[in-house]
RNA sequence: GCGGGUGUGGCGGAACGGCAGACGCGCCAGACUUAGGAUCUGGUGGGCUUCCCCCGUGGGGGUUCAAAUCCCCCCACCCGCACCA
């Protein structure tokens, strides 16, 4: 038979797969479903490792559960939307649709030479207006519930893009994109209310026990719960107030002095502020630290005295109002309390000032001493000089303080959250136009759902101005108002791209369909998404988006599920000399190239054996070699074999030991492979074991085949082998398949099960252990109960050479595994 | 600082509390060959007085007949969050 040669076997079954098309599904009642979708890709130009790896196991998932009866959903599409198409269009002149365009037929080719089992009739593009048509239509259902609105903020700007960042979308105060600090600009910019759903995002977790805990862990850190109490000093001799938030309303009685962030608005009254140059002076130099030094932790504290005084409404003593560096405006009311002897911030910031220090909380053992204290004591206590509150237990202090504060309307309880509204206006050409007319007369207009989409104007002018080139666009800017028919202009921002990527898993269930976002019908059916697969950075950005708007879609009615996703996987990284590869290291290894000289099934084993799914992958070519040469090896135990088994119809009997032995191991393997995608994803070891199988059936064939053939069982071995290995690898495979003389697809065939009789060996092989250490081993019939084992055991001559002059204490013994002998 | 994770041969990685190192890479030896960077077979944690035994899963303690695995303390690295009031 003739050599492998994947190039030809690759060519020919992606062919045949496309022209059958059998890996396209429609909604089927009378089966189960499955639906399994990978994170799609942005389309860059160019497929890189990462996304071979993710698709690569959603490919053997997918497979896998066709094999088992499953009717599976697998589609792909492109994230399509984005900054990089439109600085390909600044820096060489290329229209952002044409290099989108040009980039997904590049990568969709990449992707089909992968042989991934996609449904491409339902491949969904988010920069095309069938697509933002919808993307549109949900945002005009968010702002017809009020959960869009617009609003002038202090918002992060970076710089380099020109655009305005979402919170999540800044790190260490950088922009996560360009690295650029970001600034803060005073800006009218569209949100979308995801504070709204704060709890039950939040409470939405406990429903997922499918989810990693890091990813729940991260998303329930972002958004940040903390339930406490807003508490008002009153400003002395005037009528204002001072809101503070505290989630120790325990130490109120400790507060020798307030803290204003600088931007605080009750600066802007600076007439009443005795200390007004000082302050200003303060401020300003605040206002010239960039971003990320303000971002640091290790910013010296610094602050200024206002020289007003607010009264603390339990003990009634007047404190100083500061301005201080350490307290930020995005944050609770933008002014905290401040109680050096309980917050080791408070702390540092009296000692630097010489502010006093005055304990509230005795802990239980030595009192604290304000004047010795370096560490501020935050653990509970007994509360001290607190009034009527001496004397309570600080937990319980918490609550009587709420209590009396609310009651006496000088405060109320309240929860504050981390988590910020989702600003979604973007000042870029490339991504949604946001459906909104501006009207002289009648304001801000919602464009009638009956002329969506709003298009995006191809005639546009790059410039990398702050200005979204669509206000450049006077065709797409001026329009007429749908109330009153009168010159109106457009809204010239778009959407941020994460809007587009929060529901495109509906689109999938009724593509193309003109009259609505995704049917009903197909939705109940399909979703929610069984299994998604992905990279962790989208743990918090696009996976609580796309819950949020899952949510949004329930509460409107528009789907039965308010959660998108069942199980999550998050599969680690593809590094390269132990770093990520990147184009500035120059370690990339690029996927068509080994596609090229290895084959696509070489490829995808390689990077499925490497490593488990969750865990980073080291790439490497002499792995991907070793993985070739099973294949090769596949390749030539089976096409030796197949001419004397292809015409065998016999049904499998047992004749001889090493039949029964090779019978036992093909199904053990059947177990393991199935345990080990079905339970754990444990690929690695999957694919381990069809190793083993295959050396096991090597060995037969040297040993066993030429004196006792047994074609009907070597094919049925095989013919397991094949089966187990198809998802991995579904070119070979196939092949193979045919050449064993099967006409119908191998990937349509039944996933093997594992006969329990075949599975129980005759012997096994028992482990004598004396004191802990292993010392001998014997082969017992399985099942030899427990006396008859340990009888077996002492009649042993090595053991008895242990045992010599000593005395046994206890035997512990499980049968099949092992005998420990204790003795002195 | 808080939260999460990881730590096992030369390397990637296996091990329901029960034989540490499956499988693969690399390396060594042999076979077949004109040749081998093909293929097949065998070996491969360290030590040693070498077929006997000792040591060995980041370090130290503990529980147990038995610990990579469970508990406590510590170290290193990675990820996330971070003046969060």
């Amino acid at each position: 038979m003739e050599r492998y040669h994947f190039k030809q076997i690759e060519a020919k079954w992606q062919q045949k797969w496309q022209e059958q098309g059998f890996y396209q599904v429609g909604a089927d009642p009378s089966r189960p479903k499955y639906y399994l979708l990978e994170m799609f890709p942005y389309p860059s130009g160019d497929l890189h490792m990462g996304h071979v790896r993710n698709y690569s196991i959603g490919d053997v998932l997918a497979r896998f559960k066709r094999m088992r009866g499953f009717n599976v959903l697998h589609p792909m599409g492109w994230d399509a939307f984005g900054l990089p198409a439109e600085n390909a269009a600044i820096n060489r002149g290329v229209h952002p649709a044409d290099w989108t365009a040009r980039n997904i037929s590049n990568m969709r080719r990449q992707l089909q030479q992968l042989g991934l089992s996609y449904d491409w009739r339902r491949e969904v593009t988010t920069c095309l207006p069938d697509y933002y048509r919808w993307t549109q239509w949900l945002f005009l259902q968010l702002y017809h519930h009020g959960l869009a609105y617009k609003k002038k903020a202090p918002v992060n700007w970076c710089p380099s893009c020109a655009t305005v960042l979402a919170n999540e979308q800044v790190v260490d105060g950088a922009c996560e994109r360009c690295d650029t600090p970001v600034t803060k600009r005073e800006l009218e910019q569209w949100f979308f209310r995801i504070t709204d759903y704060a709890d039950r995002l939040l409470a939405g977790l406990d429903r997922l026990p499918g989810w990693p805990d890091k990813v729940k862990v991260m998303q329930e850190n972002w958004i940040g719960k903390s339930p406490g109490l807003e508490i008002d000093f009153v400003l002395e001799g005037t009528d204002r107030t001072i809101t503070v938030f505290t989630t120790r309303p325990d130490t109120v009685a400790g507060v020798t002095y307030l803290v204003l962030a600088p931007e605080h608005e009750l600066l802007a009254f600076l007439g009443e502020v005795p200390n007004r140059s000082q302050v200003e002076a303060f401020q300003e130099r605040v206002a010239r630290l960039s971003s990320v030094d303000r971002a640091s932790a290790e910013l010296e504290k610094e602050g200024v005295p206002t020289g007003l005084y607010a009264v603390n409404p339990v003990t009634g003593e007047k404190v100083p109002v500061w301005v201080a560096n350490y307290v930020v405006t995005e944050y609770g009311t933008g002014a905290v309390m401040g109680v050096p002897a309980h917050d080791q911030r408070d702390l540092e910031f009296a000692r630097k000032y010489g502010l006093p220090v005055k304990v509230v909380i005795q802990p239980p053992a030595t009192p604290l001493e304000p004047e010795a204290m370096t560490q501020a004591y935050t653990e509970p206590g007994l509360m001290v000089n607190s009034g009527p509150f001496a004397g309570l237990e600080s937990e319980k202090g918490k609550e009587a303080v709420a209590d009396f504060i609310a009651a006496r309307g000088q405060g109320r309880r309240r929860v504050n959250y981390r988590l910020r509204d989702w600003l979604i206006s973007r000042q870029r050409y490339w991504g949604a136009p946001i459906p909104i007319i501006y009207c002289p007369d009648c304001g801000e207009v919602p464009v009638p759902e009956a002329d969506l989409p709003v298009f995006l104007p191809r005639e546009v002018v790059f410039k990398p101005t702050g200005d979204s080139p669509l206000a450049t666009c006077a065709a797409f800017m001026h329009t007429t108002c749908p109330q009153c028919g009168r010159p109106a202009r457009r809204e010239t921002d778009t959407m941020d791209t994460f809007v587009c990527s929060s529901w495109y898993f509906l689109r999938y269930t009724s593509p193309g369909d003109g009259r609505e976002p995704f049917t009903r019908q197909e939705t109940d059916y399909w979703m929610p998404v069984d299994q998604y697969i992905g990279g962790v950075e989208h743990a918090i950005l696009h996976l609580m988006y796309a819950r949020f708007f899952m949510k949004v879609m329930h509460d409107l009615g528009l789907v039965l599920d308010d959660e998108p996703f069942t199980n999550l996987l998050t599969q680690g990284m593809v590094l390269k000399d132990g770093g990520k590869m990147s184009k500035s290291k120059g370690n990339i290894v690029s996927p068509e190239e080994i596609i090229a000289a290895y084959g696509a099934d070489t490829a995808r084993l390689f990077i499925l054996f490497a490593a488990p799914p969750e865990r980073d992958l080291e790439w490497s070519e002499a792995g991907v070699e070793g993985c070739y040469r099973f294949l090769n090896r596949v390749w030539r135990l089976v096409s030796s074999w197949q001419g004397e088994l292809a015409e065998v119809s016999a049904a499998e009997t047992v004749k001889t030991k090493a039949d029964r032995e090779l019978r036992r191991q093909v199904h053990a393997t059947v177990k393991k492979v199935t345990e080990d995608i079905e339970l754990r994803f444990n690929f690695n070891t999957a694919v381990s074991a069809i190793m083993e199988l295959v050396n096991a059936l090597y060995q037969y064939r040297e040993e066993v085949w030429s004196r006792e053939p047994n074609p009907a069982l070597v094919k049925a071995a095989v013919e397991k082998l094949l089966l187990l290995l198809a998802p991995f690898t579904p070119h070979i495979t196939e092949e193979l398949w045919e050449a064993m003389g099967h006409r119908e697809s191998i990937h349509l065939a039944t996933w093997p099960v594992a006969d329990q009789e075949a599975l129980a060996a005759e012997e096994v092989t028992v482990v004598v252990q004396i004191n802990g250490k292993v010392r001998d081993r014997l082969t017992v019939p399985v099942g030899l109960r427990e006396q008859a084992l340990e009888e077996e055991v002492l009649r042993r001559e090595r053991v008895a050479a242990y045992l010599a002059g000593k005395e046994i204490v206890k035997m512990v013994s499980v049968p099949d595994r092992l005998v420990n002998i204790v003795c002195r």
